[in-house]
DNA sequence: TCAAAAGTGTTATAGATACACCCATGT
DNA sequence: ACATGGGTGTATCTATAACACTTTTGA
């Protein structure tokens, strides 16, 4: 039984909504292999810890911020032979999904770390991260069908309309403001009010909320909508 | 920087139902550690493999059967530290539906491999193998709603009784077969028509199917229905 | 006063639930 | 004849889509 040794990296799709788009969380390769690229955040894991341990602190190191300031899941593995030139490298992805940091990125070991559009960068990063992105970006946009995650983009108080746009901005579409604030306000669970209003630019204060308890959205919000007969 | 030297090793979840129960493919090892004790089968990476393949490969061995047989996808990866007496050893998991194999298990290399009732294994696991069942339980029943998945434990021809069976004993409910029967026939390319009928035992005869090309179900079908108002 | 965003009300339609009822077979 | 499972029809209710309309602010 051939027993070949790899090593073992985490990757981080780290995905927030800033200036009304999707942005992915980027560093520049300093070194070889693919030096001078853009790549996803990752690095090897220890030898003392679990997967989701070493990516949390990657999470910590790039950002300062903790995976409960958002959300945080493992995405998938990815381990093709010749997927790294320095030898047999498999590696964990992990996803999260997190607010725009009011404050800059303080601990940052990259100096190269920058949030980029996600579609500015489709085909440009190095390895296998345009696939990983590409995964990391299908389950976002899914999860926000069945789950309320998308309240993980917002910070901790938020108006209906700020939790639309996260939608709107995920999915790349257009939903009815009015029926949108009935449903979030109608699901069990989804958010809870938190007291006070807002005004944001013009027009009406909205009211403010916050996260709620639920883990799952029953019944779901579906990106294809049940069109009308053909 | 420390570059650890790891085992991947991918797991097999393969699921099937047979005598009316959700079932999971164990082996009984032979050798150390966990030594007698059942667990899920599977096998450590090759040198030149993808991680699929490897699973791929596992699964031939175990079954005789194609991933396309039934449904295969990557699960999770599991690497907690001290998981294998052996030494740092992360695995990755793959979940299979499968339909209840007419044939017995043919090129079968592990002499005590057998089907065993998931309700029946519950804690007696090698590993963290108990853990990885349960998630891939999890996950294929999370999946039956959203996806006409249900079809790959199903036969190439199966009635709508069938697809029900499929759900019910996943899902642990009894699902009012009027409405099933509807629900799947006009749901767009879930199934389509196989042309021939069958009896089973009583009753009138029932239509055959084939799984039809839809790869997600709109809209899903839930496990917790839209109760009546409280 | 007006534009703009927040939020409510209303109607029409699709989907789900419950269940009455008919169909086609074996015994 | 009748038991059994397959399958259709239909009433009731819930959820969604579309949109008219009111509320509350800044300019």
């Amino acid at each position: 039984m051939t027993r070949t040794e790899f090593s073992v990296t985490v990757d981080l799709v780290l995905l927030t909504i800033r200036q009304a788009a999707l942005q992915v969380m980027l560093v520049r390769r300093g070194i070889p292999p693919h030096q001078d690229r853009w790549a996803l955040p990752g690095g090897f894991v220890l030898g003392d810890e679990d997967l989701g341990d070493a990516a949390a602190r990657e999470l910590r190191e790039e950002t300062g911020l903790d995976p409960r300031d958002g959300h945080f899941e493992q995405l998938a593995t990815y381990g093709r032979p010749g997927r790294d030139p320095r030898g047999r490298v498999v590696t964990v992805a992990y996803l999260a999904l997190l607010p725009d940091l009011p404050t800059p990125v303080a601990g940052s070991d990259a100096a190269g770390a920058a949030w980029r559009p996600v579609d500015e960068v489709r085909g440009e990063l190095a390895f296998d991260h345009d696939q990983i992105l590409a995964d990391g970006v299908e389950r976002a946009r899914s999860k926000l069908e069945y789950t309320p995650l998308a309240t993980a983009f917002c910070p901790p108080e938020f108006t209906v309309a700020d939790l639309r746009a996260v939608y709107e901005t995920v999915w790349r579409t257009r939903l009815d403001p009015r029926n949108f604030h009935r449903k979030v306000t109608s699901a069990d669970g989804f958010v809870e009010s938190a007291g006070g209003t807002v005004i944001r630019d013009r027009g009406r204060p909205a009211q403010l909320f916050r996260r709620g308890p639920a883990t799952t959205l029953h019944p779901p919000l579906l990106r294809e909508p049940s069109r009308p007969a053909e």
